[in-house]
DNA sequence: CACCCCAGATTGTTGAACAATCTGAGAATT
DNA sequence: AATTCTCAGATTGTTCAACAATCTGGGGTG
């Protein structure tokens, strides 16, 4: 009954390197894959023997996974992946709608090349019919958006916030395919930036975000 | 050479309830009141003896501190109260200048009149001169404005970033008064948002915060 | 059916131990 | 005299084994 089948014996393994920072990489890289499925019970003694170290040291790794609300910690119950509901979605869009308007709006350092690169990208997945990659393409569009501030923390904070939008999807994998109809949204956001109409940039995005919480919280209540 | 001389037997001890988190508030609340000053050193065994706690207990407190980078962590080398420099003082503003006009300009839940009481606050404690009270409000009125965003992520990390300007103020103490300029453009935001000129209280929000940021590097400058 | 009680399992915390690394001071070298 | 070497002591990183506190699930009992 081990929290994960398929390591029998232990992994790789750092012997002395930061080992509590290393095995939250890679529950944090698990997890956001899908390798760890939202709900999943983590027992600290079956993973602390599969990646082979001490119990101690991977309560290290828990708690900064926790401070990350990658994981859930109920007191003498243990540790689960997150599984976020309805009122996260909401406080996700409420943190993009206030963030992302406002590098749009105000940032610094517009980078319009690697905008335009990563929607190149995106158009490129569309017509392949790569899920996956467009996906990927879009979370990219939104973490270079932030990185427009020139603040490390919002990008931090926008990291953790779109890892938490991996979960969502990943809670609902049967959900249709959500990001096709944002690849020429973005579009239309660089258009609007490379015209110099920043404050209309911002409000349009505001509009987009609207829509796409409206349609992720109608899909959520769909299967409840 | 304790890491703390004012405690020679075991404080008030909490003997089973979540001594990790415990230890966490008391060292966050010690560092924001500037009992523990910007570069101290924190060892960890003469923490957890005067904290009546094991080393690993407080290790996992450690963990959390430094993922809100209030602590400092240097590996084989120990902790120390983090003591932000001119390159994090610009990080600070960027977020600031990202986050507070955003909730000016877009938050749905403004509040007036808890914006205006912390305002009334703020003049009582100029006319005192009580310093501490005024840099008090000053936080308490940017924290009140990110709660317009209705989100408690963003809320978080509005508290994280104040926090660290604490430390800012505590590494140079003997500044002049950089609070009592701050009271009346309050004073000038919420009139403009009473007038319902909400993009206008934004834009100029965006330049208090250039004007403060630029104030506070010249400071630092200074000493350096 | 509801309630109480208990054994088993899991988490929370501890204390001691050892390995790895850093610090600082004295010795050796130039 | 200044610089580098070396090494013992101290501190951190990690592990291990144990115990206390709490939760889970299942029987009995009324």
């Amino acid at each position: 009954m081990n929290a994960r089948s398929t390591t029998p014996a232990p992994p790789a393994k750092a012997p002395h390197a930061h080992s509590s920072a290393w095995a939250a990489d890679l529950l944090r890289a698990q997890i956001a894959s899908g390798e760890l499925l939202p709900g999943t019970k983590l027992s600290e003694q079956a993973l602390a023997e599969s990646l082979g170290l001490s119990r101690n040291t991977l309560r290290e790794s828990f708690t900064l996974l926790d401070s990350e609300l990658i994981i859930t910690r109920i007191p003498n119950r243990g540790v689960f992946v997150a599984s976020p509901d309805a009122d996260d979605v909401r406080e996700i869009y409420a943190v993009r709608r206030t963030i992302e308007p406002a590098c749009l709006a105000w940032g610094p350092n517009v980078d319009l090349s690697a905008l335009s690169a990563i929607i190149a990208t995106a158009r490129k997945a569309h017509a392949a019919d790569d899920v996956a990659a467009m996906a990927n393409a879009n979370q990219e569009f939104h973490k270079q958006l932030v990185l427009t501030s020139g603040s490390s923390l919002l990008q931090e904070l926008m990291g953790r916030v779109l890892a938490r939008m991996r979960l969502v999807f990943h809670a609902m994998s049967d959900a249709p395919d959500f990001h096709s109809h944002y690849v020429e949204q973005n579009a239309t956001l660089v258009e609007l930036l490379s015209a110099g109409k920043r404050q209309e940039a911002a409000q349009t995005l505001r509009g987009y975000l609207d829509m796409a919480e409206a349609e992720l919280l109608r899909h959520l209540a769909d299967r409840a």
